[in-house]
RNA sequence: GCUCCGGUGGUGUAGCCCGGCCAAUCAUACGGGACUCUCGAUCCCGUGACCCGGGUUCAAAUCCCGGCCGGAGCACCA
């Protein structure tokens, strides 16, 4: 099994899925995995040099770990021997049209005139060109398929194009690029690739490239495409609109919160395993999808819920005094109600609670949880320590003392501010689960602290 | 327009190849109840689907034909 990106940009939820399907065959049936970056194009879906570590960690961080890795752009020699022999079987010709010239060849079933020049002629023609004596745009190889086939998008197709720009891999090693259908047809067969599953835009790639393997007598893996996946949440979000939000400063970078990269949702504390069970629930069907975040989330609050600490978070605070308060007395409250661990906190006279609380239940008798009773207002009377009948009204509250609340901050897809339990600090790194409000992941602890949203 | 693919509850998905065991699986969502000194967690219960029309057959979600709807490709992008 082999997953085949161009890191010309970071991984993605969407990457996701082919990193997960591939690596789970792999797994299941002790095949091979293999990563491979098709990084063939400097120009249009050019590579970020960083993309590629970004992949690589994100596939470790995903569970799955890679038997070879192969950078296609280091590997372009491999192409042009196998070029230069498909022109000798007379199978691939130099062509002088242009785009627009080819197509009405295309579209009419013709051949152009450059089809049935000699293999010596398409011979000088390619070296010349892997000279660098043409200019781009100017001469391509293509591969001889057959111009009346009745899928136009399959006739005489390009393997080979001039592009004079650096490669952020390779420098300015080359100047003749092979496509990625012709890279990925020889690349498959010498890695040993049996089964390849991908999504259906490459299906006419198959296509294609079985001209290929006809005239070198390969056997062509056995192909799988799944359909397009949309996520509600995320509208249509390309790569390249992204780049230009973050430039905007509408994104502070590649792992804000907000955005559907896998390092935004490793800074948000997902658990790969629900990554993966949410793409393995999705299987490999040919039609498209349109699914909710939503099922993430859920995936993800299966393992999450279970061994998130809780805290309290106090967000958009209201101070209040119980004027009355008997004596201030340390509370103990679950910490983790599956593991039975405990936090304590300051039962004390001035306290915060969130003002959606304060308006909704001015003037009635709450309970702040663990602590005691009160008739709510700012100045709050004490109505005792026992649990008692405020139980049945459900309105139990969270809240914090004034001593043991720092600021804090929520960012991502709800951001709130307010302040935290001082228990919280000593979690930073994890998820935890503020009560009442979502799951989010401490991230940092300094004058602020700051946690990222994880989902509710 | 041309080529190809697909259409199962709100959303995903199993079943379709090899027709009967499918009054259709599982998950999620939603509704109700229970439990809990948080909850969107947990436990019960419930709602809810084979795109339409023909055909073949004793029997069709499953096979055939037509329609409708959706998608992909038709690049010197991946």
């Amino acid at each position: 099994m082999r997953f085949a990106p161009n890191p010309n940009g970071p991984p993605t939820l969407g990457s996701a899925r082919g990193i997960i399907v591939n690596g789970e065959y792999a797994r299941m049936y002790e095949g091979k995995y293999i990563i491979r970056f098709d990084d063939t194009d400097p120009r249009t879906k050019r590579p970020m040099l960083e993309a590629y570590e970004w992949y690589l960690q994100d596939i470790e961080w995903l569970g799955y770990k890679p038997d070879e890795v192969i950078y296609a752009s280091k590997r372009i020699p491999i192409y042009y021997d196998y070029a230069r022999k498909l022109i000798e079987m007379g199978k691939a010709y130099t062509c002088f049209c242009s785009q627009a010239e080819f197509k009405k060849f295309r579209d009419s079933g013709e051949e152009c005139p450059h089809r049935n020049i000699s293999v010596e002629d398409a011979l000088e023609v390619w070296d010349r060109m892997l000279e660098g004596d043409y200019e781009e745009g100017e001469v391509v190889l293509r591969i001889k398929t057959d111009m009346k086939h009745k899928d136009p998008a399959i006739r005489d197709w390009v393997a080979f194009r001039i592009i004079k720009e650096s490669h952020p891999l390779v420098g300015d090693k080359f100047v003749v690029y092979p496509t990625l259908d012709f890279e990925s047809a020889i690349e498959d067969h010498l890695l040993g690739i049996t089964h390849i599953i991908r999504g259906k835009d490459l299906i006419d790639s198959e296509r294609r490239q079985r001209y290929i393997y006809e005239y070198f007598g390969w056997e062509y893996p056995i192909t799988k495409h799944w359909g397009r996946v949309k996520i509600f949440e995320f509208g249509k979000l390309s790569t390249s609109s992204i780049r230009k939000d973050i430039e905007r400063g509408k994104y502070q970078g590649w792992d804000d919160p907000r955005l559907p990269t896998l390092m935004a949702f490793r800074r948000r504390g997902f658990e790969p395993e629900a990554i993966r069970n949410f793409f393995i629930s999705l299987g490999v069907g040919e039609n498209d999808v349109s699914i909710s975040l939503k099922n993430l989330y859920a995936e993800n609050r299966k393992i999450v819920d279970a061994k998130a600490n809780r805290y309290f978070f106090v967000w958009d605070p209201v101070k209040i005094e119980i004027v009355d308060l008997p004596e201030e007395r340390e509370v103990e409250l679950p910490l983790n109600p599956n593991t039975g661990g405990k936090r304590r906190l300051k039962g004390e006279r001035v306290v915060y609670i969130t003002r959606d609380d304060f308006k909704r239940l001015k003037g009635k008798v709450v309970r702040l949880k663990d602590f005691c009773n009160i008739l709510l207002d700012e100045k709050a009377e004490f109505r005792g320590f026992e649990l008692g009948d405020v139980k049945k009204g459900k309105n139990i509250i969270h809240w914090l003392p004034e001593s043991e609340a720092v600021p804090g901050k929520v960012v991502g897809e709800n951001e709130a501010e307010g302040f935290v339990e001082r228990n919280s600090v000593r979690d930073v790194g994890k998820v935890v689960q503020f009560e009442r409000f979502a799951f989010c992941r401490i991230e940092s602890v300094g004058e602020k602290l700051t946690a990222v949203y994880t989902h509710p």
